[in-house]
DNA sequence: CTTTGTGAAACACTTCACAGCA
DNA sequence: TGCTGTGAAGTGTTTCACAAAG
């Protein structure tokens, strides 16, 4: 449909694998850092805490990166994934509702680090208009369409209270954003094509609680009970 | 094992259902405010964002709660869904990390409301210890096995840096934490038994970025431009 | 007649185990 | 010899499609 103008190695990775490349990504960037010149599978798979064979497997759908015999040049590697994931260059990225939260997000450096950048923050409140996050200032949210024309938006994140989220995302579609980082604990519902996902702290901490639940085998106070009398036995 | 005190059904549920049932309890609680008593599968699947079938699956892990040709009672499945995820009671967590997101964290009503009480804000940093987060004060992080060990806490929260976050996690299970959150950018370990959930923005980013990468099917510069020449479709 | 609950089929992902290359 | 890359086997998840139940 659509020219591709990069080599055509490496169609249609697994979902499972795209999102464990930023993982493997930043376990790169630490041995780097660490000053090692060339890994292992083993070595690499134990930095992102995932077993070898999964790793390999993982690499292989990107291409042959590694030497047999002898291991992965770590540089090269972390090369080659950024630039699959398409990080080699900046993204824009804006920041919509800024809460607490949307204060934290601004405020966060790995952005930067990362391939990201935040090029507005946006919100609803006149109150907070003007007001200075992490060196930006916050500016109407009407002026969502203009900045996404300007900076050639294509990622939006959403920090809003939930009953906001559905408008918000309608508007960031419509101005042209296709992927959106939601924060905001309700189902977004966006045309095909458009990407969503959703981080949402008390789905993760039921999670957990869940298990917790599990593991204990009965009710929260006979679980209390039982942790006071000895130790957790693996 | 354990001498089980609940009713011996709905054994190991699939751990993608797991991570489904907090969605659909929200979901529930939606149409239950909305003043809906009964609903289809499809009504609620719609609302939870997943297809029916997948939900009618799920559901038949708990046991069978829906009516044929009726379909399900939203307070009584409700009801059900939070006691298999456990969250009919409240469960102590305490947050370690108060900088920006711990802020974020500790302010976020979702947790009241969803079965979690935070008991306790800790820093490292004495700068911050005795500052009112959320009515909540900020303690030592030396108070952390006290407290565990006083509340009877299960799950704890990493808001820290991440270069304090494996001394953190290690305190938090040797003090008797069995289920960690970690918002921290690094890979925890832990040993058998406990279970951590990972949220990392920039791992997020990353994948969207790599979505957004494969639609436009070229590069950042070429992407904006063609945006910029006629409306997205579908 | 409607809608659930579920075997069976299809699909996706992980792990195994080793051929093949340095 | 040592380690990657990968078919094949194993496991988990989703979807289909319909029998059973109200």
């Amino acid at each position: 449909m659509t020219a591709r103008t990069s080599t055509d190695n490496a169609r249609d990775i697994p979902e499972a694998t795209v999102a464990r490349l930023p993982v493997y990504l930043r376990a790169l960037v630490g041995l780097a850092e660490a000053g090692t010149a060339t890994c292992s599978s083993e070595e690499l798979a134990a930095a992102a805490g995932v077993n070898s064979a999964k790793l390999r497997k993982d690499l292989s759908h990107l291409g042959s990166y590694g030497t047999r015999g002898v291991g992965y040049d770590v540089e090269y590697l972390r090369y080659q994934i950024a630039r699959e994931i398409g990080v080699t260059q900046d993204w824009p990225v804006v920041i919509v509702g800024i809460g607490n939260l949307g204060h934290a997000l601004a405020n966060y450096s790995g952005f930067r680090s990362r391939g990201f950048r935040v090029v507005a923050l946006l919100d609803a409140d006149p109150e907070r208009h003007d007001e200075l996050v992490a060196g930006i200032d916050v500016r109407p949210f009407d002026d969502l369409e203009e900045i996404v024309e300007d900076q050639g938006v294509a990622i939006g994140v959403i920090a809003t209270p939930a009953i906001a989220a559905q408008d918000v995302a309608d508007r960031m579609v419509a101005a042209g954003v296709t992927s959106i980082l939601n924060f905001a604990p309700t189902v977004l519902s966006v045309p095909d094509g458009v990407d969503v996902r959703k981080v949402d702290l008390s789905i993760e901490l039921q999670i957990l609680a869940y298990h917790v639940q599990r593991k204990a085998g009965g009710t929260v106070a006979d679980d209390f009970d039982r942790l006071h009398d000895e130790e957790v036995t693996a």
